[in-house]
DNA sequence: CCATTTACCAAACGGGAGTTTGGCATAGTA
DNA sequence: TACTATGCCAAACTCCCGTTTGGTAAATGG
């Protein structure tokens, strides 16, 4: 709390005037990052002016400059490693979460594999892109993640 | 401590007679599954009796009952996500483990594939392996983790 | 058989982190 | 102007957790 604190210019105690515990200001950070990414990059998938393959290439797009530019990995993956299953909450949003992206990408390949290949297709990219991610921050450089997107974005001819 | 001490039969005062610090534990915990995964499974990718094929399914096979019969998911992988930056020794063990998991992979596909590929498809393995790991935790059922070993296996004709 | 080490417990210690309290400004409102 | 609410700080509070201490009993070993 010290450290969110001076992040915002106040002092710890401060915060309790917007939030009424650590929990919750967690929660509103996971319900805002969920929000922000189903706005701006799962609802690539439901537009209906692009190809499956440019909507692919721009939801991938999106998601790595929103992850190259993220100090701290995936936030709500970090969180499901960490504390999810002690605190309900938590898990059922990020559960929601990789649901939604899940399902964002199961739609764009769709049309293309057909329904089978697609869900299992999708769960792997999800996958794929989480542990990325993670390896990106382990060894401290970014070619896990790149060399995944491209992966991903080769798999549509 | 108390909880870990409790797994043991006695309180967690009582460690302290075994490891000096909870840091020391905590990075002996991490050098015994490192050690373990050299041993027991990346050892797979130098021995000389196997096809690669053959090679790649054993070494899948492994990694599944490990992390299937593993309540909280690939500890290295938790801890990368979480304190490995704060922490020098962890950061190292962490990265040395994820560097054999890749190199081992590498050597069962270049014979195969060739050495650019190999090294871009054993980075991609292991993410994804572990990206489906937390996405079996987040969910609860092991599919994402099944699928993707599948997936892995299938890779090489 | 005595001396020393080892393994352990019970209790206390110390610091840190989340939270609460009380007061002081400033802003808005009647 | 007076009243109220809001935003914030400083300090205290509380609980938890890693660690330390002192003492006891068993094990070791010369």
């Amino acid at each position: 709390m010290a450290t969110i604190g001076e992040a915002c210019g106040l002092i710890k105690g401060s915060i309790y005037h917007h939030f009424k515990s650590k929990e919750e200001l967690a929660l509103e950070c996971l319900k805002y990052i969920h929000e922000y990414f189903n706005r701006e990059i799962f609802s690539i998938a439901y537009t209906k002016q692009l190809s499956p393959k440019d909507k692919l290439i721009l939801f991938t797009k999106k998601v790595e400059e929103y992850f190259m530019n993220s100090e701290g990995g995936c936030l709500l993956g970090n969180f499901a490693l960490e504390i999810s299953n002690n605190i309900p909450l938590f898990k059922n949003e990020i559960i929601e979460y990789f649901k939604n992206w899940e399902e964002a990408i199961y739609q764009i390949l769709k049309p293309e594999i057909g329904e089978k290949q697609a869900k299992e297709k999708a769960m792997q990219i999800v996958s794929a892109t989480q542990g990325s991610i993670m390896l990106m921050r382990i060894y401290g450089k970014p070619d896990p993640f790149k060399i995944q997107n491209k992966a991903i974005i080769d798999f549509l001819p």
